[in-house]
DNA sequence: GAATGTGAACGGCTTCACAGCC
DNA sequence: GGCTGTGAAGCCGTTCACATTC
């Protein structure tokens, strides 16, 4: 769920939910695997096994992209991952650029699931003058002065901010002024774009906070309810007690992408 | 009875949905900056705003909480930042591992956003003996043959995995093993966990892959393929041979590149 | 016999719209 | 009059179950 638009979801797709499209990337790397291990052919159960869903799901899934299966056999492996990639447009080279090279934005550079895919990291560009010229990764830092020209002579359409959240505003319009259609935001704050132009977000300390949220639920599980705070105080409550009982939170559910910011 | 738990108990007192535990953070954090503004009060419509949310939304989530607004008025600032903070667990500490020092295990560590909602870096494993001792972001790096003891020692019940993707379920396993009930697992790798703890996942290569997407949408909407929309339009019994579409640009498969991060 | 593809049922989340309270 | 709180409607995604195809 790309955040950020303001309303019109203008989810114009051509009949692919979205939570289908989130879930292709995930089809493809346990495609890539077993295609790795030289695997012919794959059958829904296994390959939503080796995806952590279930297989009425990944059929229903496909189902939408075309009949690409055999029945009484399953899926070509190598022709799985030819048409998902397709569909998700890693047949072609995306060029990206990465403003902020703070810690995040150079643990992103040096990313290799990047590279991997259809990615390329295009540039880095920061704001600090200090920065400009230093290689990360292997690449020259930009100084954030040329942002607009950087994204025109790369034909970027794809940016990664990962600025403190003050900054990213800022960066977030310059980039789409410049022709950025697609950002990547790990800023915890909400970035207003125009319509058009997509934003998903990853917030580490939100991520977090689910977490929290389910812990504190385990924890109080038979005893009390709200009251009171406390502080510190971390006793050896093991919170894996005899207690355990039931704990719906099984999977990881849907999927509320992730996390971290800068 | 007591007992009849079939999935989703939930039913129990308070079902706050998944959906709505998501988006307290981003309420808590929106309630936050308007706190530090010296704010006294929101209505649901600015509070949205400032979220990135419709104020129906934003309503709804808030009476599954309780009626904390007031009619014609709006909702008290501090009064709701201290509930929903109470929520989401946020009024204890919760001291967190990190395993996993690389490019990105190191930002996290370095991450202010953590030590700000009650999450508290509590250590650092690397599996690296090079790396013991070293400091990073303040807190020295421990071995991974410690891990156990660490978890035990802090009362650790959330942990952070941010290791090569060939490593993470054994480490997973040991965390779990150790009393982590609550995971959040960078690696591009699906975890299998008992019952009773959660795991969210990161995934930067999927959320690009996800934009790659869209943007070739975008890209292709001039060129009016086989727009082929309706529903029942699938039947096409013929799995049309490898020739498909002609659309695509280069058909460069170039093998599966893998899938993982450094 | 085996496994896909899919209509239909189901359940959860979002949006609407308005009653209720300040 | 303004704004919250919420039943009801609508939408979307998941799951079921089985006809269909190899």
């Amino acid at each position: 769920m790309a955040t950020g638009r303001t309303h019109r979801p203008a989810t114009r797709s051509r009949g692919i939910p979205e939570a289908t499209v989130a879930r292709l990337p995930l089809y493809l790397r346990a495609l890539t695997a077993l295609s790795e291990r030289s695997v012919p052919t794959v059958s829904s159960e296994e390959l939503a096994a080796a995806a952590g869903v279930n297989s009425a799901k990944l059929r229903k899934d496909f189902s939408y992209l075309g009949s690409y299966g055999t029945r009484g056999v399953g899926y070509d492996v190598e022709y799985l991952v030819y048409q998902i990639s397709r569909e998700l447009g890693l047949t072609q080279d995306w060029p990206v650029v990465i403003v902020g090279i703070g810690n995040l934005g150079a643990a992103l550079a040096n990313y290799g699931g990047f590279a991997s895919r259809g990615f390329r990291v295009a540039a880095l560009i920061d704001a600090d003058p200090a920065m400009a010229g230093k290689p990360v990764a292997g690449i020259p830092v930009q100084h954030t002065d040329d942002l607009e020209k950087i994204i025109k002579d790369n034909g970027v359409s794809i940016g990664v901010i990962a600025t403190p959240a003050g900054a990213a505003q800022q960066v977030c319009d310059r980039l789409v002024a410049a022709g950025v259609t697609s950002i990547l935001n790990f800023a915890p704050t909400v970035l207003t774009v125009p319509d058009g132009v997509d934003v998903r977000k990853v917030d580490l300390s939100i991520e977090l906070q689910i977490l929290a949220f389910h812990e504190q639920r385990k924890a109080g599980e038979e005893a009390p309810m709200e009251t009171a705070v406390g502080e510190g105080a971390l006793p050896a409550s093991a919170p894996r007690g005899a207690a355990a009982d039931d704990s719906a939170d099984q999977g990881p559910d849907g999927d509320v992408p992730a996390v971290m910011p800068a």
